[in-house]
DNA sequence: TATGAATGAGCCTTCATTCAT
DNA sequence: TATGAATGAAGGCTCATTCAT
């Protein structure tokens, strides 16, 4: 790793929870030095402009979600084990795995009306995360561990909506009663459709 | 209503859709000063600052949502016309009943660590409409529609999250597909809920 | 005039000494913050950006050397005492009528290859004065002042060439005998063709 | 040529239509790296600062400069052919020898308020071309070519004057249509004064 | 000699807001 | 109440230059 990957990597991981914290309207180019701790034009070496950092923000928070479910999902050895692990990554959406909260609701919706890179970063790795649930109730399906008929498709759109949306209530009310209910919902659900 | 209360009236109208669509920290007065053709030093004549507009601008969506409801669920006859009918209103969120979709996704994802006033007011209409999804239920299990053993605080806190993760998922995506699989799963449940 | 109109004035005959001295490239909003004695956004109220600020002043040195050469000329009552005013006007290079030098000079110069909008100033503020010289010279012919056989057009082409050679070769020198050999010869010339 | 050298001079080539465009205070060194395609640094290690190189490029084109008149002149073989090539050397201000136009009009006139040692080195340049235009007058009238009453000092300040005034004009107009009269008139002068 | 990351002063401009009218 | 000129802090970004490698 050069030293400019370094100084690169340093900004992001910096700028991260700020951006996500705040949005990137709401961060300035100032907030970023200052907990850098770099010199004003350090950022432009790494940057073309703000938005090109926002940009690298977006990637860098989807990249450390994607892992943070690999993770999860890798200690689990079944497939009904992998679904509630995912479930459990999004239990406590009022201490967040990334600061700042879930950024596809963040930074998607902010983006939706203003910056259509990221709203298709952030729709690719929705994407990514749906055909990754579904993948998982298929292969449950082929293995036996889910009965036949359950119809995957549908339930991991319902699921990743409702967690999402069960993030975005515990977070406005600030507990995570909310998100509490939602998971013993998908957790029965899945337990249901159990073979 | 006075003239104030007509000019005061105006900008929030006017500033609505912006605060809504590009978020309060990428909305600048001068961008409300625009569309609403008004003086410089309009503005602060009706309001404090632009913290005070934002929550009036605020207010003002969840009166209008709040309304919308009332009046969607007001042409139903029965609970599950009323449930099928709140449904149905967030049916279409790329082309939404309020320019920039959801205000409780926007302000509530912005605001969740920015600023407590927005959190709150957001936080508070969710309750009601939450209540208002249990007290459907609950009265549809009174006068025997519903089956009397229905769970309806969770459903209604599951309904609640899942359209507003749907909604989140059809704006990022750009279309209503996901939107419309989920209305389907909801009014199925509901329809398997009935007496 | 309104405030406004004089706040606009201030700025603009503040800064038109800086931009004729040191170019528009060269002058910084803060150059005429610092003359002007006004706060860092108060350029801004009268004036969209720095381009246009130097459009309104070009035409500002346009207008005043406009009206420099009219008054010159305005106290002759001859043809032949108007081209004399006119080249007596240009006769101290190193201590010109506006600071800075010949706006056509300084303005033409640098916006040759940058500002299509301040050459197409200069350009036609050019072919007014070459049109004023070959002007008074017609009436000279007509009024019997001025031998018949004179070629106006040429002569008025060549003398205005010849003082802004002049002028160039003065300041350059930081001197002005070249001025006064050329002022000189055309002085001649005019004579030369006086019936 | 060591290969330092030869860097030095690639930057001097590069920058020079830049300066002579742009302007000294409208070129930064990011656009002359740019063109050079060399690294950042690299500059430094050829040229103290941006005022050095800029010396370095005025020097450059005042070389080139002389070089073309050299070369011209040294095709002519009389002192009438001399003057005649000198004059047809700026016949075509629209697309000068140098990009940019005559070095002498725009580093002259950019200087002569900002930067003394630019304004020196044009201003012994343009006494060069004075002399030589006045020697080559004094040559012809030595060898009879011209009339020994021709007043060579007047008329090689006012040919110089003239011929730069008229290349003002014409990069201000766009077109060649001033230079073509001032070359004419300079011309039939010259003849007229042939013994 | 050459590199390119780093610097921080300074660039033009916009911001939210105030104030005299 | 309404106006719009004025304010100055702060915005994002570029500048010429330095320095460790």
């Amino acid at each position: 790793m050069t030293k400019a990957e370094r100084t690169r990597e340093l900004i992001i991981t910096k700028a991260a929870p700020l951006f996500n914290t705040k949005g990137v309207a709401g961060t300035s180019m100032s907030d970023i030095l200052e907990v850098t701790k770099l010199a004003k034009g350090s950022l432009y070496v790494h940057f073309e402009d703000k938005e090109d950092l926002a940009h690298a923000v977006v990637d860098y928070h989807i990249e450390r979600l994607g892992k943070a479910i690999e993770t999860a999902l890798g200690k689990a050895d079944s497939a009904q084990g992998k679904l509630l692990a995912y479930i459990d990554l999004f239990m406590d959406p009022v201490n967040p795995l990334l600061a700042g909260g879930c950024p596809m609701l963040n930074f998607g919706m902010e983006s939706d009306d203003t910056d259509q890179v990221i709203r298709k970063k952030i729709c690719s790795f929705m994407d990514t995360g749906l055909k990754l649930i579904y993948s998982i109730i298929k292969s449950g399906k082929d293995n036996g561990e889910f009965k036949a008929d359950w119809d995957g498709k549908e339930f991991s759109i319902r699921m990743f909506a409702t967690i999402e949306g069960g993030i975005m209530m515990s977070r406005i009310a600030g507990d995570n009663k909310t998100m509490k209910v939602i998971a013993r919902g998908l957790k029965k659900e899945i337990e249901d459709h159990s073979a």
